[in-house]
DNA sequence: GCACCTCGAGTTCC
DNA sequence: CTCGAGGTGC
């Protein structure tokens, strides 16, 4: 039944009305109705939306209560990236950033700065469409980050649709997602009396309940936003300077601190600094520092960005809270390549909004120059209020019993001897594979999230599966049967001298085990970057094994691979090849490899192609530039490319448009070329490719067996007939050849395909009386490509 | 050869 | 987050 006119325009009526009332309780702080009365209104809101399901809209109050949980949050790339600020910590940096500005638009006069409180919680970023609000995300890496819609939703502070005008068709708002003082205590009773946990700082709170994918627990928590910028769209607003641009967020009915203001050069900076200083404790909610912003947009334009931090806006932040501790011990962590971290154990201390029990020391050098020893009072703080940092020792509380701590000379899990190599700060355990804890952090390390994200494969299960010796290797995981878990447990159980009440009562859980086998079997078809990642070779890490990834395609490529080939690849250097051939090079690494390969374990990454490689073992220049990746040059374009100029020739001398375009390749193309050489590193690239071709199609392994099989045109025949348009036919049939195709000289029933160019003749007639199927030249380029399906 | 940037590795706490 | 090391451009 379609809504009658009446309840629609009540419908939006009540809408209108109720986010009135929102605004002005929770963004203006000032209550227009009793809460009784807000409920009642709310009610009928919901009543007309179940009766007429049509009227239900994105922006309506009803969708703050939150929805169906999610089973993860989606990633969201930002069309602006969300960037972080540098930090100023002294009187004389805030003078010194004041002075760049100054440099940077070459004048003399004070500047006026937009400066507000800088909130501690989490950035967030808000996309309204047509003044709708269509998605929040958390700011992440700056770059991507997580896509938290119907939680942000439920924020009764942030305006489902933007008040009053002026608003672009997108607009993307920035702010803090935090949680006040009050309602955080308040929220901590109520855990506290529920017996659920408590959360340590107003912050944690906050980023615990932003990252609920229940939206309904979210909800129930009291959040609050304050924005502070634009993000996409901000260009198209009206607004000259920052004050102004807050003025504007205000009237669209964002909260924006109160405290904001304009102050005039260093002088206002720092006497602004001085009077939050003071506000500080009395603010309704935690704040780390001040932002100080360049007001006027257009100057901001021009002072522009270094890396990842805009010069035109400095975090001035409050000196990070220290506190005197004890240090009990200091022990020594192996990590998984060896690296021995002395760690020191502290009293518990609660500094910087948590408790703090550990801290490293980093290594030898650091602990020297620390000059940290058991027993000893010392000054620890949070840097960069998150990692608990020892900042130095207090010299009159030491005991003059006290004694330097030396690193010891033997591993202290597996004994073997430790070596420092000249000129690096860290002393590494030789026990390689041999020392346990090795093993264990490098299995932890191999069921990582980023690797092969083995879900429910944590510390302690690791640990107790290689002390008794249930797994050796990583392919031993994927061995594991139910019986080896619970039997396992059991003894873990019996030496703890701990026996849970399920196993006396005569039952045993086997729940636990079960996931545990399922998040195992499910991690068998990685991609291959991910399980070139995990393998946890030295130097390579995400990025690497991307690189390895993408150029080689296959993990039989990548072990085979020579140093001297591996070095050409982007951002590999003669350092990090070394690393990769040497790994391949250890009998013990083939053959774990090997293990994980096999078809018993059955571990395979899931998209072993390689378009780049393959191409480039069989064939020239033309597919070199098809495989270096420039945009629009496709494998035809390439050839065509190739005719007329070489690898060695245009990384050294550029593109020449005239004499290319004059060779009958499109404009597009000439600048996509010219475009890409420009961009970092490219050119190098292809410098490096080209000086060392040959060398390097010599060093690439031949094709396998295995990889013969699977070729794109295994086992099928083809004919050649007439003048193809940029191929010769010396190429075509090296590429049919090497794809695994044969090339016969006549049409025969045997014959698969026909490739007919121009003037093509008595085959041509042969290949349509005997129904074999004629292709031209781009469908062979396709099925070279693709392979025959 | 130096300056700059990116990536890898280690670490903490919830 | 921070440090150090490796890679690359100038």
């Amino acid at each position: 039944m379609a809504a009658p006119a009446v309840a629609a325009e009540r419908a939006a009526e009540l809408r209108a009305e109720l986010e009135r009332h929102n605004r002005a309780y929770y963004v203006l702080d000032a209550p227009s109705i009793p809460d009784a009365e807000y409920d009642k209104l709310f009610r009928e809101l919901q009543r007309l939306e179940s009766d007429y399901p049509e009227l239900l809209t994105a922006d309506s109050p009803t969708q703050r209560v939150g929805g169906a949980p999610l089973k993860e949050f989606p990633p969201r790339r930002h069309g602006v990236p969300m960037l972080s600020l540098n930090n100023a910590f002294e009187a004389a940096e805030v003078e010194a950033f004041d002075k760049r500005v100054r440099d940077g638009l070459e004048t003399i006069a004070a500047i006026d700065y937009a400066v507000e409180p800088k909130f501690d919680g989490l950035a967030i970023s808000l996309t309204y469409e047509n003044g709708v609000f269509t998605c929040g995300a958390t700011r992440g890496d700056g770059v991507t980050g997580e896509e938290v819609t119907p939680n942000l939703r439920t924020l009764r502070c942030i305006p489902l649709r933007l008040q009053g005008e002026g608003w672009p068709a997108l607009i993307e708002i920035r702010g803090e997602v935090l949680m006040f003082k009050a309602d955080f205590a308040e929220l901590n009773a109520r855990q506290r009396e529920r017996g659920d946990k408590e959360f340590a700082n107003p912050r944690n709170a906050a980023a615990g309940s932003l990252r609920q994918l229940d939206s309904k627990i979210t909800a129930s928590r009291p959040l609050s936003f304050l924005a502070y910028g634009v993000g996409a769209g901000g260009d198209a607003l009206a607004v000259k300077t920052h004050s102004e641009l807050m003025d504007q967020l205000a009237a669209w009915g964002f909260p924006v601190a109160v405290e904001r203001a304009v102050v005039t050069g260093s002088h206002g900076q720092l006497e602004f600094f001085a009077k939050i200083g003071m506000l500080r404790p009395n603010l309704p909610y935690d704040i780390d520092g001040v932002v100080y912003k360049v007001n006027r947009l257009d100057w901001q334009a021009r002072l522009g960005f270094v890396s990842r931090a805009p010069r035109f806006a400095i975090a001035h932040k409050f000196p990070a809270e220290e506190a005197l501790t004890v240090v009990e011990a200091i022990d020594i962590q192996v990590g998984r390549t060896g690296a021995l971290t002395p760690v020191a154990r502290l009293a518990p201390v609660f500094v910087g909004g948590v408790t703090v029990t550990n801290a490293t020391l980093h290594n030898d050098d650091e602990l020297r120059r620390k000059d940290v020893r058991v027993g000893d009072t010392v000054i620890v703080r949070r840097a960069g209020d998150v990692i608990p940092e020892v900042v130095a020792v207090v010299a009159e509380r030491r005991s003059a019993t006290a004694q330097p701590f030396v690193m010891p000379d033997a591993c202290p899990v597996c004994g073997a001897h430790v070596v420092r190599e000249p000129g690096e700060a860290v002393t590494r355990c030789s026990g390689g594979f041999s020392c346990r804890a090795q093993r264990i952090q490098a299995i932890l390390h191999f069921a990582g999230r980023r690797m092969m994200d083995i879900e429910g494969l944590g510390e302690r299960y690791v640990e107790r599966l290689v002390e008794f010796d249930y797994v050796h290797g990583v392919a031993d995981l994927y061995r594991l049967t139910l019986a080896d878990l619970l039997e396992m447990k059991l003894r873990a159980d019996e030496r703890d001298g701990c026996v849970p009440e399920t196993v006396k009562a005569g039952q045993v859980p086997t729940r636990w085990a079960e996931n545990l086998l399922d998040g195992i079997a499910a991690s068998r078809r990685p991609s291959l970057a991910r399980l070139l990642f995990a393998l946890g070779i030295r130097h390579v890490g995400e990025s690497t094994a991307k690189t390895l990834a993408d150029w080689l395609g296959s993990i039989e490529r990548v072990r085979r691979a020579p140093a001297s080939l591996l070095a050409v690849l982007p951002d590999i250097g003669a350092t990090v090849a070394l690393a990769i051939a040497d790994f391949f090079a250890e009998e013990r690494n083939v053959q774990a490899v090997d293990d994980l390969l096999s078809p018993e374990v059955g571990v395979a990454p899931a998209d072993e192609h390689a378009p780049r490689a393959e191409l480039a073992e069989r064939l020239g220049w033309s597919e070199l530039y098809a495989v270096l990746g420039v945009p629009r040059l496709t494998p035809v374009r390439a050839r065509q490319l190739a005719a007329v100029i070489d690898g060695a020739t245009l990384a050294a001398q550029g593109v020449n448009g005239a004499a290319l375009s004059g060779a009958g390749i499109p404009g597009e193309v000439i600048t996509a070329l010219a475009d890409w050489l420009q961009m970092r590193g490219n050119r190098g690239l292809l410098a490096a490719v080209a000086t060392r071709r040959d060398e390097l199609l010599a060093a690439l392994p031949a094709v396998t067996a295995q990889d013969a099989t699977v070729a794109a045109l295994a086992g099928k025949t083809f004919v050649l007939t007439g003048t193809l348009p940029t191929l010769k036919r010396d190429d075509a049939k090296a590429m049919i050849e090497a794809a695994g195709g044969k090339v016969a000289g006549s049409v025969s029933k045997k014959t698969d395909f026909v490739v007919a160019g121009e003037e093509a003749g008595s085959k041509l007639e042969k290949a349509l009386e005997l129904g074999v199927a004629v292709i031209d030249e781009a469908e062979l380029l396709k099925l070279l490509e693709k392979g025959v399906q």
